[in-house]
DNA sequence: TCAACACTTCATTCCATACTTAACTATACC
DNA sequence: GGTATAGTTAAGTATGGAATGAAGTGTTGA
């Protein structure tokens, strides 16, 4: 057992993997190149580890034409990834938060594939104040009110529940320290609120931007001036 | 960010560290010498190791006499550990979870040389409870009845006070966080318990296991029910 | 007072593995 | 076909850091 664990801590525990699962945190897939771009090494030495990471199923990769991209195999990787980022010493963590290069990535941006940040984090809390979602054990249960409050943005909370994944369910947020939701339900909830053009991703980062008609919802549904 | 992450990742990394954490998730204090034989090496490397998880904060140390206890600094530790241990494909993952011995550390153990765990703490209350034993500033005063009450165990109390060791104080305990009867007398008592057949000790951990006359007495003298 | 024990520190050794150089396969597009 | 791009594989090197041995501090208990 303990052999187990040891693999996949000495996995995660190289300093070019790190950043190489670090920056898919974002839920997103990336090529070789831009991985190796962003770890700051060779096409080889990333497609080495690439490999690695690949062998002990915390990536997958899908070939498209010439290039391969490659992700995590399931939502445990990044969860894990994350739950490491809490570990960081506070006074290097308060730095990091003041750094203006990242207000926009504090204020808010996606964990994996659901909404984090300040604004993940004010939204989650709203949905238990307004009694829509309730906390139980290690799991988030959805009341009636908040299945009809779901079904305005086109969500089925009875067919979600079906998926195999787990349904919804607190992540902790790194900046933050507080829980945001997670599971099916949070990636289903960021999905419509993208398409409802609520936010916007930026490209090559985990930062998102609230449009106009975001800032009014938002204010509208749960008093969160942003 | 990314380089705070690739520390910490590449401290759990290592084989000997993460055996240490994994060891520390019972969320019980174990001592240096401890966690060197369940990571199966030598007290400098441990010491080595124990070291840098420390000055990352990822563990406090607390020292009680010639021992030094180690535990995690806080739950998030814990946490990313654990999301670790999901990373496990699960084939090899359940064989574990079906391992009961953690109920039974939590529940009766040695601490150093005296009686410690949920039984432990209960009879140490008990034995104030019954005025036996009385706190005096960092140590306990034996009353008069306690005198009668230990020399049914073929304890004498007024010889074990001409040892050189602290007489009679409070430990606290590291699963129940609560005092229970160390020094002297705690050794003497449980020795004398072991004696009569109270308790046996289990090989290669710090569990002791409570037999049927250990059950009717811990009942019948402190209203214990095991 | 002294021996045993728990733990630490430091200097040295040694080894695993990340990285490099180089050659190779596969796809895309002219 | 020919060339450029994306990614992989293989062999050789080198270096970071884990392990070891020897020595030291501090506590316990006879």
């Amino acid at each position: 057992m303990k052999q187990e664990i040891a693999y996949i801590t000495s996995l995660i525990g190289d300093p070019v993997r790190t950043k190489i699962l670090w920056t898919l945190l974002d839920g997103r897939a990336y090529t070789a190149t831009e991985l190796a771009i962003c770890a700051d090494t060779s096409p080889q030495n990333i497609s080495m580890h690439l490999g690695k990471l690949i062998q002990a199923n915390l990536l997958v990769a899908e070939p498209q034409g010439r290039h391969k991209y490659y992700r995590f195999s399931r939502p445990e990787v990044a969860y894990a990834i994350e739950a490491i980022g809490n570990l960081i010493p506070d006074e290097k963590h308060r730095k990091i938060v003041g750094n203006t290069n990242n207000a926009a990535i504090k204020h808010c941006r996606t964990c994996y594939d659901h909404l984090a940040g300040e604004v993940g984090v004010s939204i989650t809390a709203e949905l238990i104040q307004q009694k829509f979602i309730e906390p139980e054990g290690k799991t988030y249960l959805v009341t009636e009110k908040g299945s009809a409050f779901f079904s305005e943005f086109d969500i089925d909370t009875d067919e979600l529940k079906k998926s195999r994944r787990i349904f919804a369910k607190p992540c902790l947020d790194w900046t933050e320290r507080k829980p945001h939701l997670a599971g099916a339900l949070g990636a289903a909830f960021l999905e419509k609120m993208l398409l409802s053009d609520y936010f916007r991703k930026t490209k090559d980062s985990r930062a998102i931007v609230i449009t106009a008609k975001g800032q009014q919802q938002l204010y509208d549904r749960f008093k969160i001036s942003t």
